[in-house]
DNA sequence: ACAAAAGTGTTGCGGATACACCCATGC
DNA sequence: GCATGGGTGTATCCGCAACACTTTTGT
């Protein structure tokens, strides 16, 4: 066989990315799921999607449909899964590489979202989705707790500056199990890879919290240390 | 946008799956790698790939494919990653599924498998490979050695009855570094996950070594427990 | 008798967990 | 002055790492 008709007789699919996008709002866990506009299933709730193009890798289709929809850019995505079944999508034999992302809910461009049919619903809100969008959602959620145990990703959740009580209550959202005050801050601050400011955040309380800054620089010394960041 | 426009006026793709096969011989981790076939970069190393189908899933091709060069159903296979740059395959534009899959070496066709050019390499062995192939394999090996700490995968690389020594020798071969004998003992028999046989192996001692068979159900029954397999 | 691999226990240390009170401030 | 969340230290426990000698048997 030559080259030609080696790829030539090869059959072609349809590729989409589909985007499981996680937020951190008012202390919880939030996705951004929208309406899908065309049949079949129209009206019903899915992820944010799109086909992935002829000239943009499937990572940049993924980065295009995020923005397309949140007006972000720049924001932490990691790839799944690729979810190939042949009867996944009832439209068409669609195979579709799904991507998580997390990003600063407050960030983000409500109107267009809002525009593009899409909301933020916390986990326990989430309703039915087309195809197999609710396993993807599964997949994601482990994936992000197998992620954030060992990598520094909870910060993309959270403002620049946080205090210590929102990162606790944002690992106690994600592991669904209360964590010990004081044995969280002995933990992450013995990591040493947040700057403390003096600022200090009132909203929450009366005496107010001092605010911390993820410092990506004391990461890779932590990193080169040979240490790794466990929550 | 109707439907049938929606999905008709998406671009389509060649969509691979590669295959990242790992197998254990004596006592060295291995990797099935093949010559190519056809332009371009025929005669070059590769993974052992093929294309997507319109009437198979992902995964189905990625078994199809392993079946195809080992003679082998049944086997543990795991996606690993799809790669979707668009020049990533400098033939036409490929969209490729990663799987890893672990054989028992001694179970494959050989004769099979050389007749399509494969041959199985030590890691050390492993020549430049076409395409991003060599990220691929890269990218296996970390997943396999995050896989195999928390899953009863190891097995699947050895044969049905095993020695302790070799359970060991395949840890230290995955993660390239020596384990205590005792302390390696004590952890894999503590977790209980392996039936003891009554044979002896002789093979490569006078006095003999007992040999062990893994247990599903015991694995089963510790993870009921809320227990976690771990090296 | 000796070589070669199999098999076996104990100790110390470090990190994880459990736990309760004082502090600063706005109202 | 009191309610609210912020901030702090210690004792215990458990799992991991380090470590060396005896057993069996074929030659």
């Amino acid at each position: 066989m030559n080259a030609a008709s080696f790829y030539a007789k090869a059959p072609k699919h349809l590729v989409a990315v589909d985007c499981i996008i996680f937020g951190f709002d008012e202390g919880k866990l939030k996705l951004l799921i929208m309406q899908r506009k065309v049949a079949p299933m129209a009206g019903e709730w899915s992820l944010v999607g799109g086909f992935v193009q002829e000239d943009e890798s499937t990572n940049e289709a993924a980065a295009r449909v995020l923005e397309h929809t949140t007006g972000l850019d720049d924001i932490y995505m990691n790839q799944l899964h690729c979810y190939g079944d042949v009867n996944r999508d009832t439209g068409a034999r669609v195979i579709s590489v799904a991507y998580y992302a997390l990003i600063r809910i407050k960030n983000h461009d409500k109107p267009l979202a809002r525009e593009h049919g899409a909301h933020w619903l916390e986990l326990h809100e989430i309703p039915e989705l087309i195809f197999d969008h609710g396993k993807m959602i599964e997949d994601a959620l482990a994936a992000l707790r197998n992620n954030a145990q060992f990598h520094p990703i909870g910060f993309e959740l959270l403002p620049e500056k946080f205090t210590l009580s929102q990162l606790r209550s944002l690992y106690e959202e994600i592991y669904q199990k209360t964590l010990d005050k004081r044995n969280f801050r002995k933990k992450i601050l013995s990591l040493d890879v947040m700057e403390k400011l003096e600022e200090k955040d009132k909203t929450s309380s009366k005496k107010g919290a001092h605010l911390y800054r993820f410092d990506p620089e004391r990461y890779e010394a932590l990193k080169r240390k040979g240490l790794v960041f466990e929550i």
